[in-house]
DNA sequence: AAAAGTTATTGACATAGATCAATTAATTTT
DNA sequence: AAAATTAATTGATCTATGTCAATAACTTTT
C-alpha cells in the first residue's frame, strides 16, 4: 500500500516527462517552426501578471519562479526547473492574460512557443490534450500542498521543507551553491528574511545543515524531514 | 481597459456554463447511461482525500466544500455550488485518487458520472477536452487568489471577502439565512471561530452588516469591499 | 583600493490572532 | 418540558513572527 503523501511547501510540480513527446513528427516540426529560443539574464522578468499571453514558454536551461503580487506583497507559487512550462493556463482562450509573473533566478534559456499553435495542437491531438490536462492537474495538486504548508506549518517546518526541496528536487545533491538570496528563501518559505537568517543559523548550530554564505550542505535530512512533518 | 482583478479569498471559481454543453446528443446519452443521481444529507462526506476516484461528481442542487486535511488541520480550497464538478483532477489516469475531500453544507443532490466515460469523451471530443482545460484553468486561478488572500490579508479583510462572496456569488442576495456555523465561516476565512465571532460583532456594531444568529444582511457592501481591499 | 551600494546578521520590541477557560444560548434527545 | 449535548459568545492570556534599527559583511562601481 502506498504511503499517503503529506503536504509539503515544495515548489515544483510532480509531472515528469514532456507533453511534446505526444506529438507526431509533423506536429513537432510545426512547433519548431513557430518557436524561438531566448536567453534571459538572472533576475529578468519573463512574463508579467495581467499581460497578454502570446507564447507558452518552456524552460530549456535555468531556473525561475512564478509568483503573484499586488504591489505590496508577493506570493511565490512555484519554481520552474528545466522542462517546465509557463503560461499553460492561457491555452484556454477564456484566459488570454497571465495570472502570474515569472522571473529568472539564474541566467536561463527559454523556448517561446506561439500559443495559437498550442491551441491548435490541443484541438487536433487528443493525446496531447490529455497530457496538458495531466500537467494542469499536477500543478493544482502541487499548489494545494504548498497552500496547506504555508497556511498551517510553522516557520521551522516551512524552511525545512524548502531546504529539502532545493536539495532533492532542484539541485539533486546535498551539497550546493545557492543562487538564491536570503530574501528569495524568505519568499519561498513564506516568512521574513530576518527570520530565515535566524532559523538557518539555528539549523546550522544544531548540525542539521552546514552553511557558509551561499554554500549549503544538508547534513541530516531525516531530522529536517521530521521538522517538516511536525512543524 | 479592464480593471485588473484584485485577489480575493472567494471560494468559487469563475467558470460559467457547463462542459456538458459541448457534447453531442449521443455523447450526452452515454453520460446519462453511466451516471446516477444521489442525495446527500447536510454534513455528509462526498469523497475522501486519498480514496480512489471512480466517478466525477456534478453538484445538481446544494452546496458543498472541498478541503484538504492532515488529521490536525483542515484547509478549505473551494466551495461547490450548483453546476460545479468535483474530482476533475482525476480525469488524468496519472491521478487516480482524490487529492481532497468534499462534504455537503446542506442537503444536496449530486450526479455521479463514471470517470471512465469522462476520460473516453476527452479522448474523442476535443471541444469537450478544451472545456475541461478551461475549468481546470479557472480552478487554478481561483486557488491562486484564495492562496494570496489567506497568506497576506489580515483577518478583517478575509472575513469581509467571505461575507461578500456568500452574498454575491453563493446566495446572490444581500439578505440570507446562513446554513454555515461559526466554525464553517472560520474555516472559510482561515481563522479561529472565536475571532470570527468577535469580528462579526464588530462589523455588526459598525453597521456594515446586520446579524442575528443565523440571519445575515449586508448593509454596506462598499465598506466591506474597502476592508477587503485594504485588509 | 577606496567609496558607494547592497545584502546579511543581530538585537530589541510590538502585535495580530491563537489558545484556553468559563458562561450563555440553542438544539437535540430522552 | 427537562436533561443532555453542541454551538456561540466573552474575557484573559500567550506566543510565534513580523517590523524597525543598527551594524557587519560582501559586491560593485569609481
Amino acid at each position: 500500500m502506498k504511503k499517503r503523501n503529506e503536504f509539503s511547501g515544495c515548489t515544483i510540480s510532480s509531472y515528469e516527462g514532456s507533453c511534446l513527446d505526444k506529438l507526431s513528427e509533423d506536429e513537432k516540426q510545426l512547433i519548431e517552426n513557430h518557436s524561438v529560443k531566448i536567453k534571459y539574464k538572472k533576475g529578468e522578468v519573463i512574463c508579467k501578471q495581467g499581460g497578454f499571453v502570446s507564447q507558452v514558454m518552456l524552460m530549456n536551461k535555468g531556473l525561475a519562479k512564478v509568483y503573484i503580487d499586488n504591489g505590496t506583497n508577493s506570493l511565490l507559487l512555484r519554481m520552474i526547473p528545466n522542462g517546465s512550462l509557463i503560461g499553460l493556463s492561457s491555452v484556454s482562450e477564456a484566459y488570454p492574460t497571465f495570472p502570474y509573473s515569472a522571473m529568472t533566478y539564474v541566467d536561463s534559456e527559454i523556448i517561446q512557443i506561439d500559443v495559437k499553435i498550442f491551441r491548435k495542437l490541443i484541438a487536433q491531438n487528443t493525446e496531447f490534450a490529455k497530457e496538458i490536462i495531466n500537467i494542469l492537474s499536477s500543478n493544482s495538486i502541487q499548489i494545494y500542498g504548498r497552500f496547506f504548508c504555508l497556511t498551517y506549518k510553522q516557520a521551522y517546518g516551512r524552511l525545512a521543507d524548502i531546504i529539502l526541496c532545493l536539495s532533492d528536487k532542484i539541485f539533486m545533491k546535498e551539497n550546493f551553491n545557492l543562487p538564491l538570496s536570503r530574501k528569495d528563501i524568505a519568499e519561498l518559505s513564506g516568512m521574513s528574511s530576518e527570520t530565515v537568517v535566524r532559523m538557518l543559523k539555528k539549523f546550522n548550530e544544531e548540525g542539521l545543515i552546514k552553511m557558509n554564505g551561499k554554500h549549503l550542505e544538508v547534513l541530516d535530512a531525516d531530522s529536517l524531514q521530521r521538522i517538516s512533518d511536525t512543524g
